[in-house]
RNA sequence: GCGCCCAUAGCUCAGCUGGAUAGAGCACCAGGCUUCGAACCUGGGUGUCGGGAGUUCGAAUCUCUCUGGGCGUGCCA
């Protein structure tokens, strides 16, 4: 039960009746409670259209709106119609959400979405440039099931090319030195400084290098076999991160590059047959009107190059091909950061002229900006090297059990521990969902693990809080049975915010941002901590009592959940 | 050169199809634990929303322009 969409989809009606059809209510929270809970801003821009006075046309409005949930309909200012509430709804309304499985989210027709994200390049190992598109396309997965949608999770990972030559060269002299390969192995990072240094500085090596790709692309079974090893740890060192993380990717998610292998040439032979490719400098290539380069010379995107390789944007394109036409998915989503904005906005406009997506079928990048340090350069280590994922987590675990420690000494080592895993992760991964920026933004320690204001351990807090107190009482929620009566101030903001949870839902599956669920959930947590100050929960008595550990419950429940959707785990204890 | 993105409080960031007096957190100051967890709460002020022009009843939001920055711009991914 959306209220929100409730309301305007009345005031929608009484607009077309008053004679102003196709004229949007626009009804947005209010933001002071003056205007009360709900506000119509759509009468102005109506009233104009049908050449009437704002304040005429709401009033009229007023006068016909059925709202038994509104207490008070009033109009204010130039036009506005504020809406205020009746406490008894808003009571009945929780009584019946907190007995709602799903929260209030009401599942309709069900769509499928291919999410594209994570699609680390194998050759490597995930570096901290990964935690972005890994973090917030996770949650997007989780959103849309939660809404009853069915997803598709593409891992894209970039298990072919010719980076993996000096790879596979390298793991051949490690083997003819007989050393040990699962130990050069165990640090891909390392593994891969050590054969490019190689490359660089023996010729030798790198002739073997270039005739390794050769052989890779041709299928060479030795060659095979020694890349499906490399591959083979590199995946399992991915998949060790993911479930570190608390990441719903798994191995059967992967559909890496080199499976489109065989695609790639009929791709190009079917561009070729729609008359889409132009040969340019022995390279074959899509020029399309929009897009320009230097000195506004038409843009190519090149499907094949002049050697025969293919680039990326072959692969892509079928990527696309498969997603859109044998997996028939009506949507796919791309989280991938913002500099790819042009190759994702050329592949797109290819898969069109190609006939690859229709009309119905929504493909989407979704960008992001690059992570910086403090000082506003790009986050290396100190030789220049990409900062391991790996390294990343441990470190946030770190600093989370001397949190702990600190605050709750009296805790056994193996529940700090637990306890410091959920907090440092659930840090680090809300410190990037917390955040909408297309550019680039910045990464602070302090600021993520300061476990002070927008954290995920405030809300983590908030949870303990509550869990606490059912503990403490031995009162399984459960099996409470009363109704809900909400009469003090911060019992109905904490209330209705309850009951804008699925607002929150909703509103974030327009354009997949996380952070307006986490703002959600720190102003859920924020009321909460306002209310459990304010009213006592166990000291109170009889109905009151029994209401306000319904209201504690709900919002327990309403922060486990809203925090699951993110992928972060809760806490009973802290 | 061209294209895309960005500029909001000292710092990090919100600001939802244009709405009412632009909001949080951090930091700073003052209060609050014999009562459910003080990782908390209550109060205190801070803005030429980069500059200018335009559209509008109404602009941080839309348009144009200027400044400053990031990224991209034919054979890496």
């Amino acid at each position: 039960m959306n209220i929100k969409q409730q309301l305007e989809s009345t005031i929608d009606s009484a607009l077309s009746a008053a004679g102003a059809s196709n004229c949007p209510a626009i009804v947005k929270q209010s933001q002071k409670a003056a205007f009360g809970h709900y506000q119509a801003n759509g009468v102005m821009d109506a009233a104009k259209q049908i050449g009437m006075n704002p304040r005429e046309l709401a009033g009229t409005l007023v006068e016909s709106l059925n709202l038994p949930q509104a207490e008070k309909v009033e109009v204010a200012g130039p036009g506005f119609i504020n809406i205020h509430l009746d406490n008894s709804y808003i009571s009945n309304e929780l009584t019946k959400l907190r007995k709602d499985e799903l929260l209030g989210v009401v599942r309709e027709k069900s769509n499928t979405t291919v999410i594209d994200y994570s699609a680390p390049n194998l050759a490597k190992e995930m570096h901290i440039g990964h935690l972005r598109s890994t973090t917030i396309g996770d949650a997007a997965a989780r959103i849309l099931e939660f809404l009853g949608h069915t997803v598709i999770r593409a891992n894209h990972m970039g298990d072919w090319g010719a980076q993996f030559g000096s790879l596979l060269a390298y793991m051949d002299l490690i083997g003819q030195e007989g050393q040990e390969l699962s130990t050069e192995l165990s640090d891909l990072e390392v593994f891969y400084r050590k054969a490019s240094a190689l490359r660089e500085s023996d010729e030798v090596f790198a002739k073997q290098s270039r005739e390794y790709v050769v052989r890779l692309q041709n299928g060479d079974p030795q060659c095979l076999e020694l890349w499906q090893q490399f591959i083979e740890e590199s995946v399992s060192h991915c998949q060790t991160v993911y479930d570190r993380l608390n990441i719903t990717l798994t191995r059967a998610d992967i559909k890496a590059e080199s499976s489109y292998n065989d695609d790639l040439i009929p791709v190009v032979n079917e561009l070729d047959r729609l008359g889409l490719i132009e040969v340019s400098d022995g390279a074959k290539c899509v020029f399309l009107d929009g897009f320009k380069g230097k000195d506004d010379k038409p843009l190519p995107a090149i499907v094949q190059k002049s050697d025969g390789g293919f680039p990326y944007m072959a692969t892509d394109l079928a990527a696309v091909r498969f997603r859109a036409q044998n997996l028939k998915v009506g949507e796919a989503l791309y989280f991938i950061d913002a500099r790819q904005t042009l190759h994702l906005r050329q592949l797109f406009a290819i898969s069109r002229e190609a006939k690859y997506l229709d009309e119905s079928q929504s493909f989407r990048h979704l960008p992001f900006g690059v992570i910086l340090k403090e000082d506003g350069k790009p986050f290396k280590t100190r030789d220049g090297a990409d900062v391991k994922l790996a390294d990343v987590i441990e470190e946030a675990i770190n600093r989370a059990y001397e949190l702990v420690s600190v605050k709750n000494p009296g805790l056994a080592d193996d529940v700090k521990s637990r306890i410091s895993q959920v907090i440092g992760v659930g840090a680090l991964k809300y410190a990037e969902l917390t955040k909408n920026r297309t550019t680039d933004y910045i990464f602070n320690w302090d600021t993520m693990l300061s476990f002070d204001g927008n954290t995920a351990p405030y809300l983590l807090y908030a949870y303990t809080r509550i869990r606490s107190i059912f503990r403490r009482s031995n009162i399984d929620p459960s099996t409470l049975e009363s109704s809900i009566t909400l009469k003090e101030p911060t019992e109905l903001q904490l209330g209705l915010k309850l009951l804008q949870f699925v607002e929150a839902i909703d509103a974030v599956t327009e354009d997949y941002q996380a952070n307006i669920l986490c703002n959600y959930l720190f102003e859920l947590a924020g009321i909460f901590m306002s209310f459990y100050e304010s009213c006592p929960i166990l000291n109170a008595e009889g109905p009151v009592r029994e209401s306000r550990l319904l209201i504690a419950d709900t919002t327990a429940r309403v922060l486990k959940q809203g925090l699951d959707l993110l992928g972060i785990e809760t806490v009973e204890q802290m």
